[in-house]
DNA sequence: GGGAAATCGTTAAACTTTTAACTGTAATAT
DNA sequence: ATATTACAGTTAAAAGTTTAACGATTTCCC
């Protein structure tokens, strides 16, 4: 039962869910497909279009109630349910994101960390425990994991991530600088690739130079 | 004079990149469209495609020279040139970039971070000094800046944005969760939205559990 | 040196995504 | 009540992107 939402789609959703949760903030109770679109800089056939993909939210002559849409986008996202995230690499990006609390009001919750340099084995961030990369079998079989955030060396891992897949992971947040070598019936990926984003600014600043 | 070349070739140049760094250090000489195919697990078209948008690399019966096509793609995403960056906000994120030494290899070098928090203010960061946000036009007027990283909260990103476009950054590396209001002829912007990502792998985990 | 194989650059077709136009329903104003 | 307006949902067209097919050129092997 493949619905075929395509990943273009998927990507404007948290937008969505964002600009909403903001006009909630402000008290604002319902918005057309029109109001939205010039707030944020898209067509409201684009808007109409992507939110047809998941049902009908609306109602014609008056719009889409904020809470209600916010809220059933928010069920789509899965927010409506806690993921638990286990980092590997309590280097500085793994402790910066263990560090950053905004993301627990979206269901998201650091558990643990992970590392093998015994100088932040045993410390605490936020509260949240840095243990010893071995103990990554003992920690997934004994607690709920859902998303595995790899924030080491390239080097470790492929390693990490056949012994992620073997405890059965369904879901790694990539942030080393390399393709992961999985099965994607099992395993979902997110990459989230900091030097290719600086260099597509970097392509984009010589091409922005030129043509001003 | 402009090119035209779309943003979704360009997203997929420092993969190229990337990967033809890994074969140049295993000392491969020569690759053609198909090899790379294969290992990159995308159409050997569309690779043939997307280099054609910015000139002739190959050579028919002989495929693509590995050192030389690394080095114009390199030219290409402007990594021949050392961009300053400025990391406004030394929190976690801003600090763990600030430590991350791997942009350097790229001709990217963070030259100073910025803050409002006196207790950071003074601290060095891998001999990368905290700045008093204050400064930050002083600093601006009598170093080459050439994009500003913002991982500061979002209350503070308007505001900010304002006097680094006056300033006449050309660039910005948007860490926070909110949409830059920039004239897009005068400054590009590259957005990292973290949780944005996070949804997105959210989403694909529950569609994923439902059809396995 | 000549023919077969390899492989790029390019053109064309297929597919995807976005935008616009249309249809019908609900809300609002008269 | 009824007419008008506002608007979502949907269908159709346009634009953009990806993949496949083709033709030309170079390399490799005998």
């Amino acid at each position: 039962m493949e619905k075929g939402i395509s990943q273009a789609v998927v990507r404007r959703m948290p937008r969505y869910y964002r600009y909403l949760g903001e006009l909630l903030e402000n008290g604002v109770e319902r918005v057309s497909s029109n109001e939205l679109s010039k707030l944020m800089k898209v067509t409201a056939s684009q808007i109409r279009q992507d939110l047809n993909n998941f049902g009908g939210f609306g109602q014609q002559g008056y719009g889409y109630n904020v809470r209600f849409l916010h809220d059933e986008i928010g069920k789509i996202l899965g927010l409506d349910q806690t993921h638990n995230i286990i980092i590997i690499g309590a280097g500085n990006l793994g402790q910066a994101i263990a560090n950053y609390g905004r993301f627990e009001r979206l269901g998201f919750r650091t558990v643990a960390l992970f590392d093998i340099n015994p100088e932040v084995i045993g410390k605490e961030i936020r509260g949240i425990r840095v243990y010893a990369l071995d103990a990554l079998e003992v920690f997934c079989q004994t607690h709920k994991v859902d998303i595995a955030a790899l924030t080491m060396p390239k080097q470790t891992v492929d390693n990490t991530t056949q012994r992620l897949v073997e405890l059965g992971i369904r879901a790694i947040w990539n942030f080393a600088h390399v393709d992961l070598d999985v099965d994607d019936e099992k395993v979902v990926v997110e990459n989230v690739h900091l030097s290719d984003s600086l260099m597509q600014l970097s392509y984009n600043i010589a091409k922005n130079k030129q043509s001003n």
